[in-house]
DNA sequence: GTTGAGCGTT
């Protein structure tokens, strides 16, 4: 288990404060990001978040998987690395 | 709308 978190589903009003914030509540928050097209400015409809230990982050993703917001099905889970 | 950037010295 690694404290990275990948955070997929996201409505594109979603910001990365709002991300940190929901993630707060099961532990502290490392980093969190929204990512955004580069493009357009817009989200990509996911992000990432980092905790500041893996346990909170299992917590964080069992707390929030699966969770509604905005009307969508928040996916929640360990993040792939980064290639 | 699904697994991270950028053409820089990260």
């Amino acid at each position: 288990m690694s404290t990275k978190i990948y955070v997929g589903n996201l409505p594109y009003t979603v910001l990365d404060a709002e991300l940190r914030d929901q993630f707060s509540h099961f532990g502290s928050v490392a980093s969190a990001r929204v990512m955004m097209d580069r493009d357009t400015g817009r989200s990509k409809g996911f992000g990432f978040v980092e905790m500041g230990d893996a346990e909170e982050a299992r917590q964080a993703i069992a707390g929030l998987d699966g969770v509604q917001v905005a009307g969508r099905a928040l996916k929640v889970n360990e993040a792939r690395p980064r290639v």
